[in-house]
Parts: structure tokens; sequence; C-alpha cells
DNA sequence: CTTAAAACGTTATGATATAACATCTCATCG
DNA sequence: CGATGAGATGTTATATCATAACGTTTTAAG
């Protein structure tokens, strides 16, 4: 299944919201209202979201108006692996195995502009073999495809 | 060889150049002093450089200063991959293997900000397999490896 | 030589992101 | 308990990246 299926939305936010709430425990961090919220509008929206749309639903809630106020909340949760960011759209995205160790990789659809998550191994393939000649010591990937998701494709 | 290692640059720049001219002649392309000129910076600065840095060069040899000229004179570069944009750094470097088909993939050491150019396959490992799976037909991918170059290893 | 597409110059504005600093909260420990 | 220091927050201001819109100029092709 991909995010590109249609799945139960509601099964989605507890689930991220749990395995949030269990990852800050066991590291010691704090998961604020601000940032539980933050990360339960991208689990809800279910899309990836600019750091000021974010901050529109944070301000209808009362959790704040100034940039920081998102920018910070998400660079929390981007720390610790619950949200990522899509560097091609400056956008933000709840991550999709939440609790589990991975490096993300997305497929973004440049009709609709919709996201779904894979996972991709950093030392793998091209890249990993010419860092290793260069002597490059990588340490984090960021790997997205551009392309055209199914729903599309069939229109 | 990887761009982290010491080279002529002077070659780099005329082979870049020649194959920009080579390539615009052949796809009847216009390469206009300021797209010629900004390819020309590129090369030369051999790094990753910001739209409005430049911006500045182009300003101080009289060929604008507005930033729409730099940005349409990159998208050009761009389109015709000559110049890639490295969107973790939302700046963009001269391709390195220019005239070559091939999808490009950045090195991009976190302490001095230099890039280094390889190859990727956009249908090969994990993404591919997984695009596969959803259904989502890849057009173009982005891959980009954060990590410590080797001279800044030695320190 | 006309003409239509492409390129350019310029002004204005939109979108993304962070610096800086004062204040507040809360877990920890003496 | 109360001090204390790291982390979190609120706020203002500003830096940085990018494009819309529109009139003018250049150029390739008929």
């Amino acid at each position: 299944m991909s995010d590109f299926s249609p799945h139960d939305h509601g099964q989605c936010v507890e689930t991220g919201l749990s395995a949030a709430e269990a990852h800050c425990a066991k590291v010691r961090a704090r998961l604020t209202p601000v940032r539980r919220r933050t990360l339960e509008i991208l689990l809800r929206e279910h899309k990836a979201m600019g750091a000021y749309e974010v901050l529109a639903h944070l301000d209808k809630d009362g959790l704040g108006s100034a940039p920081p106020v998102a920018y910070r909340a998400l660079d929390f949760l981007v720390t610790h692996g619950l949200v990522h960011k899509v560097e091609k759209l400056n956008a933000y995205v709840a991550c999709a195995h939440p609790g589990e160790q991975h490096d993300p990789a997305f497929m973004i659809c440049r009709s609709c502009d919709a996201v779904a998550e894979a996972t991709s191994d950093p030392q793998a393939g091209h890249l990993g073999k010419a860092a290793q000649d260069a002597g490059f010591e990588i340490e984090r990937t960021i790997v997205e495809a551009e392309g055209i998701c199914p729903s599309c494709q069939a229109e």
C-alpha cells in the first residue's frame, strides 16, 4: 500500500500521535501543546503543507501567529523524525512510519502535489559508491522523485 | 575523480562553455550574453551559488540588477541541463558533465557547503521499486547526500 | 520586410525562513 | 522547599528566495 491508496485517516492520526508520545517519552523530549497540535494538523490534513499554512491552523487554535512558532514546532518534529521536510516543495509532511528508524524518500505528483513516502538506503546505489570513492561521509540523504501519481495518470 | 579533488578550473570553464555552445547550437537554443555569463560565473566560482549571489556578479558586469534577470538565466540553464539546482541549499551549480545525458546526484558538505556531483539512476533501488508498486511514474529525481567532505574530515 | 515568438528590463510583491532578545516553564538537585 | 539553569515561548523585525505582470526589444523564419 502506498499513500496514494485510500485508507483510514482517523487511524493515521491516532497512530501518529501515539507513536509521537511514545517516542518523546522514551527520549525525554517534550511534546508540548504547540508541537502536538502541529503534528496533528499535518496528520489530519495528510498532505505536504508549507510552514505558513500550518501556522494559519495554529493561529485559528490560538496557539500562535508569528512564523517562529510554526518553524520551531516543525524543527522539533523533523529533528525527532516525526515529520519530514520535502525540499522540492519547501513543505512538511507527517511521517508515515513513525517510531521506526528509516531514511525517507518521496514520490511527488507534479500534477496534484500529492506526496507518498517510501524508504531509501543512503549508502546504496550509485551515490553510495561515489561517496566511498570520493571519501565523502554520508550522514543523511534527500531522495525525492517527481512524476505523476496513479490518479492523475488516469486523467 | 570527484569535485572534492583539486583540478584545473580553467579547463572546467572552457569545457563547460564549449559544451554549452555545442548543446545550444544543436537544439537551436540561444545562449545569449546574460545566459552565457551566468554559466561562466557558476563555472568560475565552482560552487553552489544563490540566485542573488549570481545576480550580484551579473550586476557588476552591467548585465542586469533585478532578480528576474538571474532567475530567467538560471531557469534556461537548468532546463537545458547546463546547471543544476541543489534543492537543499536553494542554490545552483554548473553541471559537471555537460553534454552528457544524466540524472544528477549531489554530495553536500554540511561544514563547508562544498558540492560534488555524481550520477543517479531514477528507476533503480528502493524508490524505483516503490514507485512501480504504487503505480507512480517517475520523471525526474532529486538525490542529495548531506555529510562531511574529505577536507573537513581531516580537521 | 513582416511578423510572431522569444528574450529582456523593470517594478512590485509574494513566499519562505531566521536573528535576536525578553520572558516564562519546569525538571533537577542541593 | 526553593534555587537554578536548560529548554520553550512570544514578539518584533528582517533576511532570503522567487515570481507576477507588463511594456519594449531582438531575432529567426516566412
